[in-house]
DNA sequence: TCTCAATATTTCATATCTAAACTAAATCCT
DNA sequence: AGGATTTAGTTTAGATATGAAATATTGAGA
């Protein structure tokens, strides 16, 4: 009307994220996806957050140690790749960094010299058991007021949709 | 016993992710958590690859398009970086490259010279049109087999969930 | 045995992202 | 008015990430 230009700011409650924005008519799928994203990225600031304040590492180097401890005999690189959900180059960088920080170790594979096998140093397994204990407490705070059935429904839903993931993916 | 070393990676099915490895008793938290990253990895991971394949255009580019297609009247870069859970030097940077590319434009605030206004340009509203169906047939394909019911539901808990977080935020 | 595809990883170029420091402008407060 | 604080963006350094190409090795088949 008066050509004024109008700011999406300028509301009382300014949105806060992609799914704020989106309308009743969107597709419940495309619902889902950005209220799971929009979790998914709320938990995860607060972790890496946590982690940094605390403990001075990052998200990434915390993640690759985690799957690390839990395979006390190594992992190869091209698993940890899976696992992380990440790309082979960048396992390589990541571990190289921790490499030199001495929290970790290649050694080679016998019967396979391409491969190599990742595992924790004794400094960086203590360095892991000590950040272990806030980090799920961090997630747990997270979670906080949730109840408990709810919990364990969202865990069965989320269950039903990996499946179907994991099926689409091949 | 016999002292070989036995790798993680020689069983019938291998892990494939990080939740894979989780154990009986961890916390249902930690466990919700695992499960709520491993979709949303994969989901964007899908997204990624076809935006690229079809359309050879990046996912941070395509999101940010998004948000600016549905405020014609253009953002302002504190609200792209609120609504994309990213950092503001990140958005400098993402705007920075899109604007060269000619599908996005900055524009002075009236009354306000810190501020500067972004929208897409015809160029860049024309791509993103372009793009969104396919996009969103993607996502809608990854949901593919779940019960509308289940749908539904995983859109309440994750409501529920997501109110939590923005408690807990301040 | 020789060849060739598959596998395991690295390298490279480039994009994305964070955190922290910085600039500039607006606002608040006496 | 004038100084401190807040707000909006940018810049910087460095970490993390992708995708593609390159390297090395294994394993399978002619």
């Amino acid at each position: 009307m008066d050509g004024e230009i109008r700011l999406a700011t300028g509301v009382a409650r300014p949105a806060s994220d992609r799914e704020t924005v989106m309308t009743e008519d969107d597709n419940l799928e495309l619902r889902v996806w950005l209220r799971l994203l929009s979790c998914a990225n709320r938990i995860e600031r607060s972790v890496r957050q946590e982690l940094r304040d605390s403990f001075d590492v990052t998200l990434p180097r915390f993640d690759l140690m985690s799957q690390l401890e839990r395979a006390p005999a190594g992992l190869m690189m091209g698993e940890l790749s899976r696992r992380l959900m990440v790309t082979g180059g960048n396992v390589t960088g990541l571990i190289d960094r921790l490499v030199a920080e001495g929290l970790v170790q290649r050694s080679p594979v016998p019967n396979d010299r391409r491969a190599n096998l990742v595992r924790l140093t004794e400094a960086g397994l203590v360095a892991f058991r000590e950040m272990l204990p806030r980090h799920e407490e961090v997630i747990v705070e997270k979670f906080g007021q949730m109840r408990r059935a709810d919990l364990k429904q969202l865990l069965i839903l989320l269950g039903c949709l990996k499946r179907n993931l994991e099926d689409s993916d091949q």
